[in-house]
DNA sequence: GAGCACTGC
């Protein structure tokens, strides 16, 4: 697939760029003459004096700081680590320490949301007038009018981000999407190693020259040295009495063994013992100390004290999650704010704060809590704070200074979800304006450096874990048919290897079930030939009540075999587990944001995501790990580690959240790892489009309600407009449906029949689904939330329950920004206009053949089956998002009248844009993006 | 007439 520039992207990279330059003309020339005027009328230059002055301040204030830092660890802190005092002692310690001056400290620390901005904004000023002076546009020392400034950042990162977008389209000729991107109709499974594969039988492989040969002298080597062979082992009487299952096996080779940590098991585990006869509590304690971590608490609190910033690896198991909190709470970091630390889930964020609330002998939710959405587990007296990482980014919001926290612990940073890489850039920024401030970043890999650099390089400290080696295979050829491989596998280890839990990482919930069926099958066919296999299914979407069966354990002489999606790789954790098979593949979902389209594709994983893998069978002892590709394969083919999800993902919603936290120099941002600039340019796009910017690149009004809402902006645009068109209620079902997803409507093989029936009656009358959700919520609600209506109508009760909670969130959200609740069911035209004011730039026109062409930016799109307007083919549609799979879907798709696009968004849509194909001939797309294959 | 990994606010 080609990119093109086309003219009118031309047309508009120049407009911009002419508008640019003549604003700096202007400024320049204003500036001329400012300097003649100044010139004339200055007397010497004072900037000297006044910079050393400030120096002098700063330092002093420093040193105040560091002062005060001092006197309060010297102060308040020992009593409460000179051993055991009791829990009222310490509590009355920690009483005593807080009444004495947190108060005034926190006064004097505390900046109002107003000054902080202000301050940042100086700072940034400063920057921006250094740079533009390198480009010798303006003269030294000149201030510019506040006014003139936010427009000239504005203009200038819009200019760049077009010079960047042209220079990409200029300089390569031709510019090829990922091979995966191009594959028509879907993804070719057996390409993905092919270019490996080739490497592999490469008949020149003796020649001098080739760049493999170290490589594959190198496998020769670890093929000579391996001694494992599956399959051989018995191989005489095995193949005897299990011929079928050794049809077609497979070859492994043991090519390395994941070492586990120098720790003494056995003690952990005898102390274990022992400790069960004490004291609930003082069984904790002692279990805290066996716990790898304890060996470095005073190295690591001397290195917290030294340092603002410490990057701690730690592998899992090592309890940095749970002790480095209480430490720091014992030495008396708590006394002016609460320790934070973000999990990026929020199972991990309660269940953590639950063990250290019993560790520490109080009550979950007083001194040490956990936030979730929904779910605020704190109270005032709260000190140690677990919550999800995209909670305490919300938290910025009504605290851009964070003054209520003193320390605050990234968990889990290598998993680099896209609450944790913004936080980073905030953390960073706020950690220079207080100096008070710790900030700790936990990750679990070898990738510290990376983050170390990132954070100024910040000293990393390393804490072993508590981990059992882990013995690593790979198959001595690539296998063509993964599942099949992986099955095969699982018989293979089930047959020859000693008692444990198999674990199969497979992509999704089709291929599980495509396993399972074909596991059943074959061990059918062996009867009592071999010892039993219970299969477990486990994946996201299947219903609570059967994924608890892979947690039940494993009857004696039976052995498990789980079947699960990426959901075991970090989210859930099996017991017993103490194989796993890993064909190197998951679903990934990528943005283009090129065309706004968003696609789930079977990509093969990252090295760090296999080593992840890997590490799940050696949790409870020693494991083993198959890998369904070569070594070579993981050497050369496997990316370090997964792209981050910030460059893969629609930023429209990050783009609002940083500009409503005062940041508008977006390129500038200090992202870990910036996204691309054309992702950027589409969200700023989007949200001007939907009036949340203004020409400026500024928070409006409306954009300042949006960000209230924890919702992409076009939902939460429909929601700020519903207060216009009187039926905000309504619109905050529909916006609750629509972002739990697709998982409402439950569609099982066996009675697709059925289900399809009870979805259609929901949709009499043609309302379109939009109306047609609000209509499933409403019957829900009028049998007073009934999980036996859910099962009639074959809806998930699940991803109901969820529905109303973030009904319940945004209706409380409402009051907030203060807009009235109120329903106006009746009247669907003014429900479909809310819509349309939040989802215009998804309007589609019906075309003679039967598909649509999107109206804005042209392209051939198409109704997903699963539509209730699919076989009606409305003239204009409005839709909620495009997906591709076999083909562009448009999903969610409601009826709508043209007329409404140029009265609700007159800005976006001309007449012309609207105008009937019927009565006038179509004109012609000339000078748009055009796609050619 | 299709086919949705996983989180999070």
């Amino acid at each position: 697939m080609k990119f093109k520039m086309t003219t009118t992207m031309r047309q508009f990279a120049h407009n911009l760029l002419d508008s640019f330059s003549y604003f700096l003309l202007m400024v320049i020339l204003r500036k001329e003459s400012e300097r003649q005027v100044k010139r004339k009328t200055s007397s010497g230059d004072d900037n000297d004096s006044e910079s050393e002055e400030e120096r002098l301040k700063d330092q002093r204030e420093k040193e105040e700081l560091e002062q005060h830092m001092r006197d309060r660890d010297a102060a308040g802190t020992r009593k409460l680590t000179e051993h055991k005092l009791s829990r009222k002692e310490e509590e009355e310690v920690i009483r005593r320490s807080s009444a004495a001056e947190p108060e005034d400290i926190r006064a004097l620390r505390k900046v109002s949301r107003q000054e902080y901005l202000k301050k940042r904004e100086e700072k940034k000023l400063e920057e921006l007038r250094d740079d533009i002076e390198d480009e010798q546009y303006l003269f030294e020392g000149v201030k510019l009018s506040e006014a003139e400034y936010r427009e000239l950042r504005y203009k200038k990162e819009i200019y760049e981000l077009v010079k960047k977008r042209t220079e990409e389209a200029d300089n390569v000729n031709e510019y090829r999407m990922p091979d995966a991107y191009d594959e028509e109709g879907g993804v070719n499974q057996e390409k993905r190693f092919s270019v490996a594969m080739q490497r592999y039988r490469d008949p020149n492989a003796e020649d001098k020259m080739n760049p493999f040969a170290e490589q594959e002298a190198w496998e020769e080597h670890q093929i000579g040295k391996a001694t494992l062979k599956y399959g051989s082992k018995n191989k005489k009487q095995v193949s005897d009495d299990y011929q079928y299952v050794f049809e077609d096996q497979i070859e492994f080779i043991k090519a390395s063994v994941m070492d586990g940590d120098k720790f003494d098991y056995e003690e952990a585990e005898d102390s274990l013992e022992k400790s069960r006869s004490k004291s609930a509590l003082e069984a904790l304690q002692e279990e805290r100390k066996k716990l790898p971590m304890y060996h470095y608490r005073d190295e690591l609190l001397q290195a917290i004290h030294d340092h603002q910033v410490l990057v701690i690896v730690g592998e899992t198991g090592s309890g940095k999650t749970t002790q480095i909190p209480q430490y720091l709470h014992e030495v008396g970091y708590t006394k002016h704010g609460m320790i934070a630390c973000t999990q990026p889930r929020r199972v991990a964020a309660m269940s953590v704060a639950a063990r250290v609330s019993q560790e520490m002998g109080v009550k979950l939710g007083h001194e040490v809590g956990y936030s979730i959405r929904f779910e605020d587990c704190t109270s005032e007296k709260t000190i140690l704070k677990y919550m999800t990482d995209g909670m305490l980014l919300r938290e910025f919001l009504g605290e851009p200074d964070l003054a209520s926290y003193s320390v605050v612990m990234v968990d889990e940073a290598h998993e680099r979800t896209l609450s944790t890489d913004i936080l980073f850039g905030l953390v960073k920024d706020i950690a220079r304006f207080r100096p008070d401030l710790k900030l700790l970043i936990s990750s679990a890999t070898l990738d510290a450096e990376k983050f170390s650099d990132y954070f100024d390089s910040a000293p990393i400290f390393r804490i072993p874990g508590r981990r059992y080696p882990v013995e690593i295979n790979y198959t001595t050829a690539p296998e063509a048919d993964y599942l099949d491989a992986a099955i095969v596998t699982s018989l293979q280890i089930h047959v020859t290897q000693p008692p444990g839990d198999i674990l199969v990482f497979l992509t999704g919930q089709e291929e599980i079930e495509t396993a399972e069926e074909i596991l059943k099958h074959r061990t059918r066919g062996l009867g009592t030939k071999i010892a039993e296999l219970i299969i477990c299914p486990i994946y996201a979407n299947l219903p609570t009540e059967l994924q608890a069966k892979i947690f039940e354990p494993t009857p004696e002489g039976a052995r498990k075999v789980v079947l699960a999606t990426n959901i075991a790789e970090t989210s859930l954790t099996i017991d017993g587990i103490k194989y796993v098979i890993d064909p190197g593949f998951v679903k990934m979902k990528s943005y283009n944001p090129r065309t706004g389209m968003e696609s789930l594709l079977v990509t093969p994983i990252s090295k760090a995501s296999a080593n992840q893998r890997a590490g799940r069978s050696g949790r409870t002892g020693p494991g083993k790990c198959f890998r369904l590709y070569t070594a070579y394969n993981f050497h050369n083919d496997l990316e370090e580690n997964t792209v981050p999800e910030i460059q893969r993902t629609n930023l429209a919603n990050v783009v609002l959240t940083l500009k409503s936290l005062g940041i508008h120099d977006l390129l500038n941002f200090d992202f870990m790892d910036p996204p691309p600039a054309e992702a950027l340019l589409k969200a700023l796009e989007l949200l001007f489009a939907l009036s949340a910017l203004n020409k400026l690149g500024e928070l409006t009004k409306v954009g300042r309600r949006m960000a209230e809402f924890p919702l992409d902006p076009m939902l939460s645009k429909m929601i700020v407009a519903s207060e216009n068109f009187k039926c905000s209620d309504d619109i905050i079902s529909i916006a609750a449906m629509l972002s739990v997803g697709n998982s409402i409507f439950y569609r099982p093989k066996d009675k697709q029949v059925h289900a399809d029936n009870a979805r259609m009656n929901f949709h009499t009358g043609n309302v379109g689904d939009h109306i047609a959700l609000l209509k499933v919520y409403n019957s829900w609600k009028e049998t007073n939330y009934s999980t036996q209506w859910c099962y009639e109508n074959y809806i998930q009760v699940r991803s109901m329950k969820r529905a109303r909670d973030i009904r319940d969130q945004l209706a409380g959200l409402l009051e907030r920004v203060e807009i009235e609740l109120i329903s106006n069911e009746s009247d669907l035209d003014a429900i479909k206009k809310s819509i349309t004011s939040g989802f215009f730039p998804h309007s589609a026109r019906l075309q003679k053949n039967g598909s649509y062409r999107t109206i804005k930016h042209p392209q051939t799109v198409h109704i997903h089956p699963s539509a209730g307007l699919a076989e009606v083919l409305p003239r204009w549609v409005i839709y909620h998002e495009l997906v591709l799979t076999t083909k562009e879907y448009m999903r969610q798709v409601t009826e709508l009248k043209p007329e409404w696009l140029v009265e609700i968004a007159p800005h976006y849509y001309q007449l012309k844009d609207v105008e009937d194909s019927y009565s006038k001939k179509m004109p012609r797309g000339a000078g748009r993006i055009q796609e050619d294959k």
